[in-house]
RNA sequence: GGGGCCGUAGCUCAGUGGUAGAGCAUCUGCCUUUUAAGCAGAGGGUCGUUGGUUCGAUCCCAACCGGCCUCACCA
């Protein structure tokens, strides 16, 4: 089949879809074409948005006129007279349209539907039950809707309280059509505006501190960064298979290798594997390297950084989740990784064999498989009893160092790293090390991890012999940090769900 | 991948082994300060898809598609 006759089909079934009420707005649409209007506009003079007016009247002061734009909401017609709410980027105003005031337009206005798009000229005045709205002294249609959206009513009672009838739920048309869901639910724009503050407060704080916003490559010839199976991808002129990036770490850490003394980057990471409310394929990472620093300079650093994110999106320290009060005002306990699994589990894990650990996790009903080593049985024990139970913000430190392969050996501590994780609202908020610097340390600890991949640990690193050359040049001592954004938007959000801080969470194809 | 729940009008939902109903939305009429506007009337559905059982399925059964929850897996 041809691209001809594939438009023809999908004409044809773009006919056959249409309902009555799609056809009934394009009848409409055609009749406003006949009057002599053009249904889809270049563009209008806006020169107010909804909440500044209602912001700003003032009863007895002069009249004032405005120019707004909007999607119509809702729409009370009263035969002569009609009042509507338009909502634009900001809210909702209402505006009051009178034949005799507006004349022709009037008749225009009659031919228009919820979801059109208008722009309105009029006086802001206090209406007989006290709502500030617009008195149109003018009207043009912007953009003509021809498919119904969900019609959401609110009401206020006296109390103050929003009651919402007949609401936009379904999750599933929620996602894929996110557009609707931002038209429809006010809340939803919200925890996206907001996501903007967290990154947008995260860069400032960084680039206050002099450290250089840079990208590293998506397509890799080798993954690395991170336990996790990658996404596959090829390259036709090369004819080559390249990965999407499971993380930054290991280009970022050339850069520091190069001479960049802090260097970060926040960007989208792709890892191939479930999905749920705390994981989507795609997600994105901060990660943020410093030279001449460790990891406890950088707990330092993250109790400022997030303190400050909480400060500047939420108004305070204190954030509500779910249930719980998170308090992000430092400093956060801090509690190596097995003293938290003693404190929660009385087990103490230091210095046992495979075979023992193995033997304790089953006894907290943990699973464990064979091709774990002593490092993967530590993290599930961790991960099923200690992490769900972590609500403050918590640093959990020194892990051991065969789930650490890029983190430098413990100064002090034999058989653990130099490693530390953010725990909140029972998940994990980010991870950071001192970096492993040492080009022989590094050789090895990949050797071991080719080893756990021969055993069938799909997520074992690969030997990346280039980052490996680049440590040999010689790297400072860094500290390292990935923060995962969607979920610290989560928390001051107050969302369970990934999918609710995502735009478009990855969905499976309709049909 | 396992288990549970779900898919009925544009939206939110009810319902029945004899091809369906409500509220809002839509349409017609009335209405020049309404606000979940109101009053009177009307139209609108391949009941997720495909099979099976049955005289007959939207309902019972199976598979499939999609969603949510949960466990597993996983940052």
């Amino acid at each position: 089949m041809n691209e001809h006759q594939d438009n023809i089909s999908d004409r044809e079934s773009f006919e056959q879809e249409q309902n009555e009420l799609t056809k009934r707005r394009i009848a409409e649409l055609e009749e406003l074409k006949k009057l002599g209007l053009n249904p889809y506009t270049y563009s209008f003079d806006v020169d107010s948005c909804s909440t500044d007016i209602l912001q700003t009247f003032k009863d007895d002061a002069p009249q004032r006129e405005v120019s707004v734009a909007g999607r119509i909401v809702s729409l009370r017609r009263m035969g002569k007279a009609s009042f509507c709410h338009i909502r634009d980027s900001k809210g909702k105003i209402q505006l009051y349209l009178k034949r005799d005031d507006i004349g022709p337009a009037y008749d225009h206005f009659k031919l228009m539907d919820l979801g059109d798009i208008i722009g309105v000229r009029g006086i802001v005045f206090r209406t007989k039950t006290g709502e500030v709205s617009i008195h149109a002294k003018s009207l043009d249609l912007l953009a003509k809707s021809i498919r119904p959206l969900p019609v959401v009513k609110e009401k206020v009672d006296e109390q103050g309280n929003k009651m919402v009838y007949d609401p936009f739920s379904d999750k599933e048309l929620r996602y894929r059509q996110r557009y609707v869901d931002l038209v429809v639910n006010p809340d939803v724009r919200e925890v996206f505006v907001k996501r903007a503050k967290v990154v947008g407060s995260v860069r400032r704080f960084l680039d206050e501190r002099g450290y250089l916003e840079v990208e590293t490559p998506v397509l890799q010839p080798i993954y690395g960064g991170a336990a996790a199976r990658p996404f596959i991808t090829h390259h036709n002129a090369l004819d080559f298979d390249f990965y999407l990036r499971i993380s930054d770490e290991l280009y970022l850490k050339r850069l520091i290798v190069g001479g960049f003394e802090g260097v970060y980057e926040i960007s989208k990471d792709f890892r191939n594997e479930g999905m749920d409310k705390s994981h989507n394929p795609e997600f994105t990472m901060l990660e943020l390297y410093v030279s001449y620093k460790d990891y406890n300079w950088m707990m330092d650093l993250v109790e400022k950084m997030i303190h400050s994110v909480a400060l500047t999106v939420t108004g305070g320290a204190r954030v509500k989740v779910g249930e719980n009060g998170i308090d992000f005002t430092p400093p956060w306990k801090r509690i190596t990784m097995l003293d938290s699994i003693r404190e929660i589990t009385g087990e103490d894990l230091a210095g046992k064999s495979e075979d023992e650990l193995a033997a304790i996790a089953k006894k907290h009903r943990v699973e464990v498989e064979r091709s774990m080593g002593a490092g993967k049985i530590i993290d599930a024990i961790f991960s099923g009893l200690v992490e769900p139970m972590l609500i403050q913000p918590t640093f959990i430190t020194d892990y051991p160092i065969e789930m650490s392969p890029l983190a430098k050996r413990h100064r002090s501590k034999p058989g653990l790293v130099e490693r530390f994780e953010l725990m909140c609202n029972g998940h994990e908020l980010a991870n950071a090390f001192s970096e492993l610097n040492d080009p022989l340390d590094q050789r090895s600890r990949f050797e071991d991890q080719a080893k756990l991949k021969a055993r069938g640990d799909e997520e074992a690193m690969v030997i990346d012999e280039d980052f490996l050359r680049a440590l040999e040049y010689g790297m400072p001592p860094t500290a390292g940090l990935g923060i995962g954004i969607d979920r610290l938007t989560m928390v001051l959000t107050d969302r369970e769900s990934i999918r609710d801080v995502i735009f478009f969470p990855q969905m499976k194809p309709e049909k």
